[in-house]
RNA sequence: GGGGUUGUAGCUCAGUUUGGUUAGAGUACUGGCCUGUCACGCCAGGUGCCGCGGGUUCAAGUCCCGUCAACCCCGCCA
């Protein structure tokens, strides 16, 4: 409880100007520090928008002083007293309120604080602990910084979306379950036992709808589930920036989102991207990085040798050729500081991916030289230095392998690796590039069958939609991804708005008319109502939140996160249930834990 | 499901390579002293399931096996 006497008039960091001094105020906030010199008593006092030294002098006010001396860490107290311009010599400059203090003639503990876990000026603590005691993370100002910059963020969005027009519309979170994509998280039905609702994956359908019902321009800032394995950009639960808009275009669509990013960057960053953002097709972002999200704050483009080296003697090179696979080259400049350590680290790496190898050469003199060199004969020497523009003191590495994807992985991120390894991807640059014109389908060997890049809805291109009966690989879609520093912040496309067309891409994924009509047929009834041409997009907001915070983990700018496995440590989420909500819903656990 | 890193005082970490006496530092915490500090200083004090379980050994924080947790990655996920 606070009195109208104890609540602030000003906030601790405003005290940075002289326009305060010899005013009375009232401050709030927590003990971040005390320094007792025995009788005089200095108290840094921080709230959420800084921090200000109150004094206590045993003369002037001996009661606020006593209490003052009882003051530990994270007390929560209002404090009353006359604003001072420091002496100069007792200025401090590291301090935004250096200048000034408050010499304190009352003071009320508004509640103790037991002893901290950790110290909250401490900058690396550990994140287990700072998970578990989240609300006292939140205390320090770097998490605070976080939680701003993305309410901030969120008020930037709404606002520039509202003056484009755009309906905030919710939609639900009990939703039908649907086998594509990811994993869903399903909630058991009280009523119908056996039957389940599935949290939603992204409201792809659902604004698809919107669209057919005329509501023409929609967001949500919608939380999405997927229950797939977490990494450090990935959570259970994450937030999207959900867009959706009708008769419009691709290019549209690119351009009002690309004004959209530059005002969260000039309003919350001052920070200036040069619009149009550049624009480069899927099939060159592979060829050249390997990648559908490249990272262009460095060069170093790939180069593919697979015919430049078919007449060497190298047995490697030989049997992935034979066996009809692809050899790349990243031709790294400086690459001579790569040293055999770096090498042999560069080897494993590439493990990962499941290349088996990875051979590399030097160019030193004019030549190439390394223990493979000695399989290419001097012509193919010379085709390969011509081949991937080697330079004098370049390093040239190579991944050649049968299966194609283990290539383009596996030089991909040797490409980022050797990046790192050289500081050639600092944070302080960004570098965007919307990813356009994808391939439709993707061939899934394992299954026979196409899957849809994107997703089930998206638009062939129009002039290739007569190709989907002849040559389905090859038709290329209106879906765009936009990526900043090779990771992508969203993506999105065209919709398939005429229910023929999009019932001729069900067949070609293999799902039948059947299971379209029970997994989406309210959605091929509504696109036979008069649906507009529609597209949209969606961003991950955390991970928009995280680049432009400058960090490398989405925890961090998410309140609550949960672990890698799955754990809220502060609530001790998930847990388990009575045996009593489980008969309710018509559920058995087969294997139960302990109930807490 | 798989690969890797980490786990020692409330917190941050050293000690583990090469097993050997009572396990250390800083900080936090408790008490005392100190009127200008601001990472205040000085004095004193308490602080440990060395993640957990098992094994090897005369002897294990240290070696071996298993296990748990957090993190990074592959698979998975757009």
């Amino acid at each position: 409880m606070i009195t109208k006497e104890q609540q602030r008039t000003n906030f601790s960091g405003e005290f940075t100007k002289s326009d305060l001094v010899g005013k009375r105020v009232t401050v709030n906030g927590w003990v971040l520090n005390y320094r007792d010199h025995g009788d005089l008593t200095f108290v840094d006092l921080r709230d959420r928008s800084g921090y200000v030294q109150l004094v206590f002098d045993p003369q002037a006010n001996p009661d606020a002083h006593a209490a003052a001396k009882k003051l530990r860490h994270e007390d929560v107290v209002a404090a009353t007293g006359i604003v001072l311009e420091r002496q100069p010599e007792l200025v401090n400059p590291r301090m935004a309120t250096g200048k000034y203090e408050i010499k304190i003639d009352k003071i009320w503990v508004l509640n103790k604080s037991k002893t901290p876990p950790f110290q909250l000026d401490e900058p690396e603590i550990g994140e287990e602990v700072r998970l578990k005691y989240r609300y006292l993370d939140f205390r320090r100002p770097q998490m605070y910084n976080n939680m701003l910059m993305r309410s901030k963020m969120t008020g930037t969005i709404r606002n520039f979306l509202d003056d484009n027009g755009f309906l905030e519309v919710e939609t639900p979170i009990l939703n039908k379950s649907t086998p594509e994509g990811a994993r869903d998280f399903l909630v058991p039905s009280r009523m119908q036992h056996g039957q389940f609702y599935a949290l939603p994956q992204s409201p792809q359908i659902f604004k698809q709808i919107l669209m057919v019902g005329g509501i023409e321009r929609y967001y949500q800032i919608a939380r999405c589930f997927r229950d797939e394995d977490l990494r450090a950009d990935r959570q259970l639960e994450f937030t999207q920036i959900d867009i959706e808009m009708s008769f419009v275009t691709q290019d549209d669509i690119i351009d009002i989102m690309s004004k959209m990013i530059a005002k969260i960057l000039k309003d919350n960053y001052n920070t200036d991207i040069k619009l149009p953002i550049r624009r480069m097709t899927y099939k060159d972002a592979i060829d050249k990085y390997g990648i559908d999200r490249p990272d262009l704050r460095f060069g170093m483009e790939i180069v593919d040798v697979t015919e430049t080296v078919k007449d060497c003697e190298f047995q490697v090179f030989k049997n992935v050729i034979a066996a009809k696979g692809m050899i790349k080259c990243l031709p790294v400049p400086d690459g001579n500081r790569l040293s055999r350590k770096d090498l042999d680290e560069l080897i494993a790496f590439v493990g990962r991916y499941g290349s088996k190898g990875m051979a590399w050469m030097r160019v030193k003199d004019g030549k190439l030289e390394s223990n493979i060199v000695k399989y290419f004969s001097d012509d193919v020497q010379k085709k390969l230095i011509d081949a991937t523009g080697a330079k004098e003191g370049h390093a040239l590495l190579f991944i050649g392998d049968a299966n194609s994807k283990v290539v383009y992985d596996s030089i991909a991120n040797l490409r980022l690796e050797v990046g790192e390894r050289f500081g050639l991807r600092g944070k302080d640059k960004i570098e965007l590039v919307w990813v356009v014109d994808f391939p439709l389908f993707a061939w899934n060997a394992d299954e026979n069958r196409w899957d849809a890049t994107h997703h089930p809805f998206t638009a062939p291109k129009m002039e290739q939609i007569p190709m989907l009966d002849t040559s389905p690989g090859e038709v290329l879609s209106d879906a765009y991804d936009l990526v900043m520093n090779g990771i992508e912040l969203g993506g999105g496309s065209i919709r398939i708005h005429d229910p023929e067309v999009q019932s001729k891409i069900f067949r070609l994924l293999n799902i039948d008319d059947e299971s379209a009509k029970v997994k989406f047929g309210f959605l091929l009834d509504a696109l036979s109502f008069g649906a507009p041409p529609h597209g949209g997009l969606a961003f991950g907001f955390d991970r928009i939140v995280m680049l432009f915070q400058k960090l490398d983990n989405i925890r961090e700018v998410i309140p609550f996160p949960k672990t890698q496995k799955g754990q809220c440590l502060m609530s001790e989420t998930p847990s388990g249930v009575t045996k009593v909500q489980l008969d309710e819903l018509g559920i058995r656990a087969v294997e139960v834990k302990a109930n807490k």
